[in-house]
DNA sequence: TGGGATT
């Protein structure tokens, strides 16, 4: 797995002090600099989550040396990402095994030992699409394997169909070159036995969506703030205690886990307290409320909605599938070049019930001068 | 009258 340089060279006795590491920082004559034992990195967290949050939850372990949530330069964005550097190597180790795959809102944090910073391991991740659903991580490591050493990688899967991949996944390599030969060798390409060609490219950072993502985000957090429980919404993360002895996932009596954990996506909603969405709603609603974004799922029923007009975006079907329920994402499918509606569509819902509800009702709906169809998505591959 | 996807 992660080849941590420093770790290697503390296990030389000898070694003089002041030595330079390859890739790493100097150590000083007390070793004070060797943070491979003590420095975390912490993947996948709530896009919402403050550093103060942050700090609260893994000081909880033990005495942080110190701790950094990663934004984003420009917005102030967090990026997911933080690094905790414990005092003690064994509160480091402590944190792995307490905190590694907390669930957070929709995401399953990840914790583990940071590797040491530089320049040559950054912006070496990519996203991948097109991928066989037949292909697993393993099938996807072997083939991107021969451009370099890799790191992490993922297939996202579908939450419902219960792993079913979704043919997009992620692979982070060692070097940044390394992820560059891989898109030369590999985008475009397809794999052995593989119908259709597979896109290679540079993963986005939460904070390169584009205007449209965030908007969906906007309009996301809105239909949450109607549709959930407010007295959550309302007080949310207004104290951040000490959460004592030690993290337990269970116990909602913590108010920061507390709050973290119910802010889900499983959200009631009464149709009559739904409302019309316009962009200015949402914007001063947001900035009022000072809501914080937060990410779309791929959990939930897709709805296939076909015969837009080339003019719909998402705030259609948002009006059109809000009122049946808690609705997670849309999208608009658009034309690269004139980025035109391509006539259709696709909503996430939460809940069986009301996706069901909503396509009863809305399969057949007139908008304007055109008749929806709307069905579940069904796969192209298991038709006859 | 049909398929995106960003941990």
């Amino acid at each position: 797995m992660v080849t941590i340089i420093s770790t290697m060279e503390t296990q030389v006795s000898n070694g003089p002090s002041g030595t330079s590491l390859p890739n790493g920082p100097v150590i000083s004559t007390n070793g004070s600099t060797d943070d491979s034992k003590t420095n975390l990195i912490v993947n996948y967290l709530p896009q919402n989550m403050t550093q103060e949050e942050f700090k609260s939850l893994f000081g909880s372990i033990g005495e942080i040396e110190s701790c950094k949530l990663v934004r984003d330069k420009i917005t102030g964005q967090s990026l997911g990402y933080g690094f905790v550097n414990y005092v003690d190597p064994n509160d480091a180790d402590k944190a792995i095994n307490t905190l590694n795959g907390l669930k957070l809102q929709t995401k399953t944090i990840k914790v583990s030992y940071a590797r040491p910073s530089s320049a040559s391991i950054r912006d070496a991740n990519l996203y991948v699409s097109g991928l066989p659903k037949t292909m697993n991580q393993k099938d996807m490591e072997q083939l991107f394997s021969q451009y370099g050493r890799i790191i992490t990688s993922r297939i996202l899967v579908d939450q419902v169909t219960a792993g079913i991949s979704r043919g997009v996944g992620f692979i982070r390599f060692d070097k940044r070159n390394e992820a560059e030969e891989a898109i030369k060798g590999l985008n475009g390409q397809k794999p052995l036995g593989a119908a259709e060609p597979i896109t290679v490219k540079f993963a986005n950072n939460p904070s390169q969506k584009t205007g449209q993502a965030l908007l969906t985000q906007l309009y996301q957090t809105a239909a949450r703030r109607y549709t959930g429980p407010l007295h959550h919404q309302t007080q949310r993360f207004s104290m951040i205690p000490s959460l004592g002895k030690g993290p337990d996932p269970n116990n909602s009596s913590k108010p920061i886990l507390d709050n973290l954990l119910n802010a889900s996506y499983g959200v009631k909603s009464s149709p009559t307290l739904f409302p019309r969405f316009s962009p200015i709603t949402i914007d001063s609603m947001t900035s009022l409320a000072g809501v914080n974004l937060t990410g779309p799922t791929g959990a939930g029923w897709c709805i296939f909605v076909y015969n837009l007009s080339p003019e719909a975006d998402e705030s259609v079907l948002w009006q059109l599938f809000g009122p049946f329920g808690a609705v997670t994402n849309v999208k608009v499918i658009r034309d690269f070049t004139t980025n035109k509606c391509k006539g259709f569509g696709f909503v996430t819902m939460t809940n069986y019930d009301e996706a069901a509800m909503a396509i009863a009702s809305l399969n057949g709906y007139r908008l304007g001068d055109r008749v929806l169809q709307v069905s579940f998505k069904t796969s192209k591959q298991h038709k006859a």
